[in-house]
DNA sequence: ACAGCGATTGACT
DNA sequence: GTCAATCGCTGTA
């Protein structure tokens, strides 16, 4: 049977919240993928929230740009951009339209469709598969042709309750790879969880 | 029009 | 630990 039968998408009310409230409650749900090769579906295990108008590490910091225009949109959507000449980035949208935010998608543990993955990752070890944000796009098979795909609706691509609830304790800790606001405590990870990409 | 650089990764010293 | 790869977006002109 397929993986995407059994999952239920998250509504647009989860998403139209404070960033900081959807980043944590995103930690132990679950991200589908319909590819081609069959559907691979994904727990995340580690997240980091961006905000507009207070955050200068944020891409809508400065203003609404051709690139972080959905940030500005609706809640709920993939926020897809490209950086580093080489990797893509998962974000979903987050808080009312009109107000930027979005949750980057830093780790993920796949739980079904591991072969695919493996096969969309063409380095040799394995270990390392998903547990960064260029490397869990790759694993996915995800890049900008999911851009602005609404992750509340059963699509190709979306984000699912879980099927059975964990309980889990959420670590706090400042986002990594940015220059500015470093100072921010806005990462988000599953204790304990061998998927996360730094302790 | 263009120079600079980034919400990273993997390979190498 | 250090550093190159690699390209589209962004700010400045």
């Amino acid at each position: 049977m397929k993986v995407k039968d059994s999952m239920k998408p998250l509504p647009r009310s989860f998403f139209n919240r404070d960033t900081l409230t959807v980043a944590k409650e995103l930690l132990g749900k679950i991200l589908v993928h319909q590819t081609r090769y069959g559907d691979i579906a994904a727990k995340i295990v580690e997240v980091e929230a961006y905000k507009g108008s207070d955050d200068p590490a944020s891409h809508a910091f400065r203003k609404k740009t051709p690139r972080n225009q959905l940030m500005f949109g609706k809640a709920g959507f993939a926020y897809i951009y490209f950086v580093y000449g080489n990797h893509h980035c998962l974000n979903v949208t987050t808080e009312k339209e009109g107000f930027a935010g979005a949750v980057l998608i830093r780790a993920v543990e796949i739980l079904e469709g591991l072969e695919i993955a493996k096969r969309n990752r063409v380095t040799k070890p394995n270990i390392n598969l998903s547990n960064g944000p260029g490397k869990l796009t790759k694993a996915l098979g995800i890049s900008n042709a999911q851009n602005g795909i609404d992750l509340t609706k059963r699509n190709k691509l979306f984000i699912s309750i879980p099927l059975k609830v964990e309980r889990f304790n959420t670590t706090i800790a400042g986002r990594i790879g940015v220059k500015q606001g470093a100072d921010k405590l806005w990462r988000f990870y599953i204790e304990n969880n061998e998927f996360v990409s730094k302790m």
